[in-house]
DNA sequence: TATCATTTTTACCGTTTGGTCAAATCTCTT
DNA sequence: AAGAGATTTGACCAAACGGTAAAAATGATA
């Protein structure tokens, strides 16, 4: 159903979760992720948690002690799921592979797990409040660690001189937009709402952007 | 200072705006676009706007009837500067010419703009509830009209095969990208929070991506 | 089935929210 | 300098907000 793991621990001090505690904190956390990810974080309210998840409000705080709990909590299962497609670029294979594997990776995350990427989306045009610690250290070192192997191909000659974190953005952004701007996509491509077969185009799209030339050189006859 | 127009008609049926009047319906706008670009529509709030204006929240309401209505002046003045740069496209210049100078003009908008842009991306988040009509309209027919350019291109063999709607998706992420997340551009790359140097570096990057062959076919030696 | 811990609900609290109203103040014109 | 219209404010309201307390209901276990 969901990576969501059920990681918090207000009920506090005990020694194991009971059956209904796990059921109704991952209901709670899938409520939590539906309207954080509408509203951010400031824009979502108890009272519509509580609803979606088909809980009295004061039931839902027997479980986090509070509305920035539940927001942590989902942020920060958030986060692996982030960073997993990343990890694994390595070095020792093609350029074109990687970039390309990681480029389809990030789509599928994109294509599974939509409202996680719109709950990262809100969380940074809010200025990253809550995970800026993560963005400065984590992620900023894996990213470092990552663009010296683009770094390494591009001093081999097996990739085009370019910065490698600019590189990574693009890749983050193309991949994610297809998530957070899915309204958008659909209306200009004439869908249904829940309709997300564009993912196929996107994948096309983005392979002959990054892995091919996309605009040939301009011939004088 | 900005492109805000002042152009609602609150105090009504009046034939002519004061001094006042249009000096604080710039105010609130600006106030507004501060509050809205970080926080959504629902997670603004009068108080917050009125209290970044300098001005009292009554005194705010005199000028707007409500929260929406401050809302929709702010994504009407926007949807006129997120068009312009596409707009612009032309079927009569080079194709490589015609798509850099876009994405220049995206980043560009980027860097002048990026308050408006957050207000965009927030507004998509939340599923677009406010420009719906105007992303099923007025952006498609711009998009299809600009998709066709590209399209008689690909025809000629002057722009390899592919969607040219998500071409524009992958040159409205791209771009945006630099102001929607900006904070994480910042804190991976080590930067200030003032800080906008990195955007000549995504200028380098993104011609790079478009304009450029990325990756080199894979030598075999 | 009695017991105890867990879970859920009802009733509530203080604060914030979007918004109103009427009185007070200011600005512009004459 | 006076009057009319434009602007601003303080006081207020009902609803929504985040959160609490304690009792009631349920579940597990013996």
């Amino acid at each position: 159903m969901t990576q969501i793991s059920a990681s918090s621990e207000n009920p506090a001090e005990r020694r194991s979760k009971t059956r209904i505690q796990k059921e109704n904190e991952i209901r709670i956390l899938l409520a939590a992720l539906e309207v954080f990810s509408e509203n951010g974080f400031r824009g979502a309210t108890l009272d519509r948690i509580a609803a979606t998840a088909k809980m009295s409000k004061p039931n839902l705080l027997y479980y986090f002690k509070n509305k920035e709990e539940i927001h942590v909590a989902l942020l920060t299962d958030l986060l692996d799921v982030w960073l997993a497609p990343l990890r694994e670029i390595s070095p020792h294979g093609e350029p074109a592979d990687e970039i390309g594997s990681y480029i389809r990776r990030k789509l599928e995350s994109s294509r599974q797990f939509p409202r996680e990427s719109r709950l990262f989306a809100n969380e940074m045009l809010a200025g990253a409040p809550h995970i800026g610690d993560f963005l400065q250290s984590e992620l900023k070192q894996l990213v470092d660690e990552k663009a010296a192997i683009f770094q390494g191909w591009i001093d081999e000659g097996r990739l085009a001189p370019c910065d490698p974190r600019h590189l990574l953005f693009a890749i983050w952004s193309t991949t994610q937009h297809y998530a957070d701007f899915s309204v958008q996509v659909r209306h200009v491509l004439g869908l249904q709402p829940g309709d997300v077969s564009y993912y196929e185009e996107a994948v096309s799209m983005l392979e002959t952007l990054f892995l091919g030339r996309l605009v040939p050189p301009a011939s004088t006859d």
